[in-house]
This record gives structure tokens, C-alpha cells and sequence, in this order.
DNA sequence: TGAACACTTGAACAATTATTCAAATGTTCA
DNA sequence: TGAACATTTGAATAATTGTTCAAGTGTTCA
């Protein structure tokens, strides 16, 4: 912590400083914000996300789509459900998966269509 | 890569699978959302991107308002510049941040307006 | 030129975590 | 009940990375 003194633009920038520091979120939205942002940060969750999307499905199928194994697969779904963006619902021997959080389709949405990548449905 | 038979749901859910199999997104779209997401998924590095996104800064002041040592948030910055997440200008012996890509302001406000904080401006 | 300031950089450390393999659990059905 | 299948779980490993501290570079100005 070894602030002493200001930068030279003190006059223009302080404003801004003194606007940041009145409009701040709060830590704990920051840190939900970045988990959303973390959770959907791994490749291997991404493809999960972005399949499940697109329409439910059980895990087998899951790692077929999103070339994984059922066991990486699971990991993932875990902390994809600890995190509530999916949920889970048992049909007999399978697990069936869905998106739980009607936020993420935006947020990714969003992202995709800044990155100059087409999204459909 | 234990991927032997599918689900029960075959019927049911392989017209999913052959969706997302027609409209997957290709790896390296894949990672390129995953990676703006990774940069933006760390608080440190959120809180500068948030102040930036109120108005350019210098170090010190990023510092001040984002709650980091000058170093700490030195690293970052680089981190950022060379994603091109921000841009650097001298100034004496400032050096003024300013958000460098356009997206990332909608990234971000889509996320926040969706966790139901509040975004101004 | 050299002192003071603004920022950057490198090395080291600790923490987080994705992946893999093997074993366990849950479910159906003959 | 037991075999076969679908999924989960735990432990172990390896890789990534945020933070800190100390030292370095770049700039101004007396």
C-alpha cells in the first residue's frame, strides 16, 4: 500500500476518481459478477452451457457434444449446479440436464454477438 | 473417452444433439468468448475495468479506487493491454488507461443488469 | 547531473482448479 | 437377486495465476 501522492492530470482525472468512488458496486456484487464470468470461463463448461442451450439432455450426451468424458462431464455439471446455472431431474437410469438460470442465455448472447461470433435460436 | 451408448431418452433428445452438433460454435469462437470471460472473472481485474469504464485513469488512481497496491494493479493492466482490453497513453510521467475495446462495456453492463445490480451511464 | 516520482518487471509463493482414474451409488430389468 | 448401464464421487496430479516484494526503467525538474 504505498500510495502517497497523485498523478499529474490531478485536475482532470479526479472527477473521475470521485465519480468511481460514489457509483462503486458494492464487493459482493463484484464478486457475483465474476463468478458468473468464471463459471462460464472454461472452455469445458462453455460447451456444456452452449449445448444445454440449446435444448436438454443427459450427460452421455452432454460429453459427446462437448467432447469430454462422462466423468470431467460430471465434475463439470457439479459446479454447474452448486452454481445454480443448471439443474438436474432423474428419468429412470439417466439425469437429465437443463439451463436453470434464464440470465445466462443473455449474458452469453451478449458476449458472442460482441465477439463477432453468429448466434442462433 | 468411455463413450459406449446413449441415453434413454434417444428419441427424445437426439434431435438436440444433432442441433448442437449443426450449430456448435468452433473451438477457437469457443475460446475467445472464454477468454474475455477469464479476464473479466477476476476482481481485481473487474474493479479496474469497471473504473475505466467510468473515465480514463493513471495508475496511482486505479490503485486508490480499485483497493490495490500500484504494483498489483501494474500487473493486471498489462494483463489487459495485452488482451486489448485497455490501452496505454504517456503522459510526462503518468501513463492514462482507457478502455480499448468497445464490447466490453455491453459485456459487462448485460451481466451486472442481469444480476440485478444497478448500472449507470 | 541527480533526486524524486510514476510505473513496470521478475521472481517466488500460495491458492485454485481442471482432468484423470478407480471405485461407489443409483436404477432397471431379466 | 444380480448383471448391465448411467451417473457421481474422491483422491491425486499438474497447470495456471493472483499477489507481494524488491529492483528496474522512464520522466521531470531543480
Amino acid at each position: 500500500m504505498e500510495k502517497r501522492l497523485q498523478c499529474e492530470h490531478k485536475t482532470e482525472h479526479e472527477l473521475t476518481v470521485q465519480r468511481v468512488k460514489e457509483e462503486i458496486l458494492s464487493s459482493a456484487d463484484i464478486e457475483k459478477v465474476c463468478k458468473i464470468f468464471h463459471l462460464l470461463s472454461e472452455p469445458s463448461r462453455m460447451k456444456i452451457v452452449l449445448a444445454l442451450l440449446k435444448g436438454e439432455m443427459c450427460v452421455y450426451h452432454l460429453a459427446e457434444v462437448s467432447d469430454g468424458t462422462v466423468s470431467g462431464v460430471s465434475h463439470q455439471l457439479r459446479v454447474l449446479r452448486d452454481n445454480k446455472i443448471v439443474k438436474a431431474k432423474r428419468f429412470g437410469k439417466n439425469v437429465e440436464y437443463s439451463i436453470a438460470d434464464g440470465h445466462i442465455r443473455n449474458i452469453v448472447e451478449t458476449a458472442l454477438r460482441h465477439l463477432c461470433c453468429r448466434v442462433e435460436e
